[in-house]
DNA sequence: GCATTATCTTTCCATCATGGAAAGTACTTT
DNA sequence: AAAGTACTTTCCATGATGGAAAGATAATGC
């Protein structure tokens, strides 16, 4: 019942959802969608990188630099776990984590 | 869609929940059921008590000291609020996780 | 009466996390 | 050459966290 510490951070919890909800998202759409400094998002992303749930594909656009993030299956089934104990926490309230 | 801190820290979080499930719960019971310490449970419990979100009461069984704790109507209200927010965060990514 | 137990609370401490600003990197546009 | 784009890394100050140890208070056990 453990809630990893990797995504339950509230800036990563809400990075991670961003993901979750497409394939891919760019560094500039994460940034402004949370409201956070680049250098916060930059490093949580390695962090996230460096857990083995998130991908960091560099690449252009044009002539200029961009990089997207997606989640890895790893990541997909870390924040599936997560929530599903976040769940059983919170579920004996009768409140749900869930949409509904 | 701001997670309030004082309940997402994940022992607060799991105090928080444990209370939400029951009207009152002893000391030794929320410390074994978390399997968490007498000085980290007393310290997160001042804290949820001078957020408001926890009522403290102290009595005896026999002749023995006890302390029970319950949510406050503001610390269901919270509780509540932060179940909602952490729906709105997660729910898009179309999580279909049920509870219990 | 004094030591021990019971039930917490408070202090101490060491560690880790977090965020933003500033500086750095690499390349492009003007 | 200077400035801009798009990040990354460093620096720093702040705050959170947990457990052990020491306290506080009262009740039993011997």
């Amino acid at each position: 019942m453990e809630l990893d510490p990797v995504i339950h951070a509230p800036t990563r919890l809400q990075i991670v959802s961003v993901l979750a909800a497409a394939e891919e998202a760019e560094f500039g759409f994460v940034r402004d969608t949370l409201g956070i400094s680049d250098s916060v998002l930059s490093k949580h992303a390695s962090a996230l990188e460096t857990a083995g749930y998130v991908r960091i594909r560099k690449g252009y656009v044009g002539k200029r630099p961009k990089t997207w993030f997606s989640l890895t299956e790893q990541g997909r089934s870390a924040f599936a776990d997560y929530v599903r104990n976040l769940q059983k926490i919170v579920s004996p309230s009768g409140l749900t984590v869930l949409p509904g």
